[in-house]
DNA sequence: ATTTATATATAAGATAATTATGTATTATTG
DNA sequence: CAATAATACATAATTATCTTATATATAAAT
């Protein structure tokens, strides 16, 4: 698993993504699939995940639906057009960031040092 | 500029491997060469620069030493051999952390969504 | 029957940023 | 020559976001 402290900042743009593309998602379907993907190297913690959901639907990103299992609950979370703007512009904006610290990081030394 | 939260956990590797590739370098220096090879796009604040580089002192992965520059101090800055190994495990560390990101935000719907 | 998986939630604590403030020298510009 | 910008360091208060721990509860698997 990485440093828990590089998925700090990055943790709205996955689920915001995740949920583009997936119409409507759970909390702990969205940390199944994110280990999925990540083959095991990102663990989301529920209360990291949990906070940040309720964040988002604060923030008015996402609304929920809440969906009985028999007897237990089951809250699905989909974008609103708002969440689907940020969606697409948290993904760009990682994008680039990246671009600019691969810039960063591939520096040689230079001539005179 | 970038949204901040993004830098988060990424200014001790940035910090590091300017080091490992320039030898030397003081606190105000980093910032500039920062800003320059981001294009403007990274601008590091005091608040964040000082504090980082007084921990990396503290976890022994820098030394320093200062110079008297007429009556203003300059402290610079080079890493250790822990410092060093550090520095490119950080790098490291942070490439295959944006490869699995990049596995993330490339999905696309599943067919059956 | 016990453990694991499913499913959500919050509280306490840690970490690492931002913003604001502080001090001081040197160079530039009007 | 006076004001501003650039150089150069540092810390404090605040904010954001994470980890770890705790809490509750049902369903499935061993």
């Amino acid at each position: 698993m990485y440093s828990s402290e590089l998925l700090k900042g990055s943790l709205q743009t996955i689920i915001l993504k995740l949920l583009s593309e997936n119409g409507r998602m759970y909390g702990y379907e969205i940390t199944g699939r994110v280990k999925a993907l990540s083959e095991g190297e990102i663990l989301l913690t529920e209360g990291a995940l949990y906070p940040t959901l309720h964040k988002l639907e604060a923030d008015g990103l996402v609304v929920t639906e809440t969906v009985s299992l028999g007897k237990r609950i089951r809250k699905y979370y989909s974008l609103t057009p708002a969440g689907t703007a940020t969606a697409t512009a948290r993904v760009q904006e990682f994008l680039e960031f990246v671009q600019t610290m691969r810039i960063i990081l591939a520096t040689k030394p230079s001539p005179d040092a």
